[in-house]
DNA sequence: TCAAAAACCTAATCAGATTAGGTAATACCT
DNA sequence: AGGTATTACCTAATCTGATTAGGTTTTTGA
């Protein structure tokens, strides 16, 4: 007979898959205790077995955002350079949010210092969009005026879209094309600047 | 003599301006309507008479947030036009989100439907970004891309450098202006590209 | 000067997070 | 299988912050 007695049996795993449906249901800030622990079919004090709190709750979306968003990036962006590889990583990082909303919105707060799981995983998406990026050969800091450039334009965008800012009718999926495009051909032109630059330099 | 009998007095004016203090310093997500009534001199129920919770607080710092915004981009981009005019709006964005970072981060999310005076206070810088960027004389839905990718990239850069993304040494500063010239600079290859256009299609 | 209104106050309620302390199921060792 | 340590749950309680109820004082204005 089947274990009639046996209780739920939350465990970090499914904790965890419950939190990211909830979450990109209701928006993180609709995220409680309460709803996570009726959601897993227990009672609320009983969640402190497994996680330490809504902080750390948070903190768990959180990192499944960041490697989702990484792992996006980096599947849409193999085999791609420059202009293709940047276009690339702007899309993954709209799709993910749109897709994911709450679990999008997790992975944004900047991690504490203390914690180390949490940095790499935001600075292992750093890396990853570095390497997009360098088939610009973009050097002494320009590159990462670039990858700032890129991470604001991105999130910047998604947030604004997200939160229902852009009311005018005109399509948002064209905005964001338009966007890119315009951060491509700053790119290009920065690009070409440089080799008029170093072919005058080698005239001396 | 003094009127030693006579109580503290509160009014809507007052409350703005220490919860514009107190947000400023402490940060929105800090803001209670307990601290809120301890810097004013009186117990907490007694806001109730003012305003009509914490999220009319909150709608308060919004409204100024927005109206110094607006006031500051002004000011500004005064007698100013194409890429003179949009860098200074850029810098209105960073400068007001540095030196009010909590009332900036009030004045972010989108106003309910129905409430028409927060929705004016953001159609209103709407309307002046459009004009600070109308002697670029986008159409077609263009200058509405244009307005989108402004918003995007002043918003999306200021919210990632308050909340401490931007570790690396490089400076902050240089990177603003070097994502501003790249927005500038597809701006003008955008304009040149339509001259070019126009031409050819009057050779016809 | 007196009545109405406004602004305060204390006490109470409510919602969510979290902690304390106890009990039952599970796992592990023999 | 039997016995024990651990773990996962539970109920009850605490704490914090927002908000409401209801009463009292000050102010306003006829």
């Amino acid at each position: 007979m089947g274990n009639a007695k046996s209780r739920v049996r939350v465990d970090k795993q499914r904790l965890t898959e419950v939190a990211i449906e909830l979450v990109n249901r209701n928006g993180l800030e609709n995220l409680s205790m309460n709803e996570l622990a009726l959601a897993l079919g227990v009672r609320t004090p009983s969640l402190y077995s497994h996680v330490d709190g809504l902080d750390a709750v948070k903190r768990l979306l959180a990192l499944h955002g960041l490697e989702a968003l990484d792992r996006r990036i980096t599947h849409e962006a193999l085999g791609k350079a420059s202009a293709d590889a940047v276009r690339a990583v702007f899309h993954a990082f709209r799709t993910c949010a749109l897709e994911a909303p709450g679990v999008s919105a997790a992975a944004l707060p900047t991690p504490p210092h203390d914690d180390a799981e949490w940095n790499v995983a935001k600075d292992r998406i750093v890396e990853t969009l570095l390497k997009a990026m360098s088939g610009y050969g973009l050097e002494g800091g320009e590159e990462i005026h670039a990858l700032r450039g890129l991470r604001s334009i991105a999130h910047g965008f998604v947030s604004l879209e997200t939160s229902g800012a852009f009311k005018n009718p005109v399509d948002r999926d064209e905005s964001y094309e338009w966007l890119i495009g315009s951060f491509i051909t700053s790119l290009n032109e920065m690009q070409k600047l440089k080799r008029k630059i170093k072919r005058t330099g080698k005239k001396k």
